[in-house]
DNA sequence: TTTCTATATGCAAATACTGCATATCCAATT
DNA sequence: AATTGGATATGCAGTATTTGCATATAGAAA
């Protein structure tokens, strides 16, 4: 499923045009995003955790040539599945 | 930043009251949740994709005693950044 | 208040990560 | 509706990182 058919349903289920469903859509990612951006973690209970993780510099392997390479620190944002997440899937 | 925060926020930039903003807000994760329970994955461009991954059963250790565990296959939801949302970390 | 979640622990195995080319897939523009 | 530019998936090798177990506690959320 893509944004485009995502909205779609969510226009369908809360009655909305499309452009508002993506409207509303977008605003809720982009504050979910200025969170992480200010270095906050989003929890939402009953489906996940959205945090940054930071990932060391480290050496690494170019695997076309064998050639090692420096990677540098970078981050990275994670989600963790909450319990209820897990079970829905696990049972 | 936790569920009830995300709702104050989402119901000030779109203007809906904060039941609204919740409902609205649960129905998109809701929306997302039957995708990924239909083994489909959801893409969201510009932010990142929801995928659930399948682990295999390997052995495990209770970190208490020690002892060897069996652990079962089980299933996970991933979320993979998008290139954007990797870039708004990195640079 | 009562439920949910993070944290901490040791350790084996699974998985992610890297560059890059190719193939596929989307989104947006015409 | 079709084209196209951009984004993403895949595969590869080897190492680094993560995962997940049991369980109690602390802290946060409903």
């Amino acid at each position: 499923m893509n944004k485009k058919q995502l909205v779609v349903k969510i226009s369908g289920a809360l009655n909305l045009s499309k452009a508002d469903a993506e409207r509303t859509f977008d605003t809720i990612t982009n504050t979910i995003l200025d969170a992480l951006k200010a270095d906050d973690s989003v929890k939402i209970a009953g489906f996940g955790t959205y945090k940054v993780a930071k990932r060391k510099a480290r050496v690494g392997r170019n695997p076309r040539t064998g050639e090692q390479i420096q990677i540098a620190a970078s981050q990275k944002v994670k989600f963790l599945p909450a319990k209820a997440l897990k079970e829905v899937f696990n049972r």
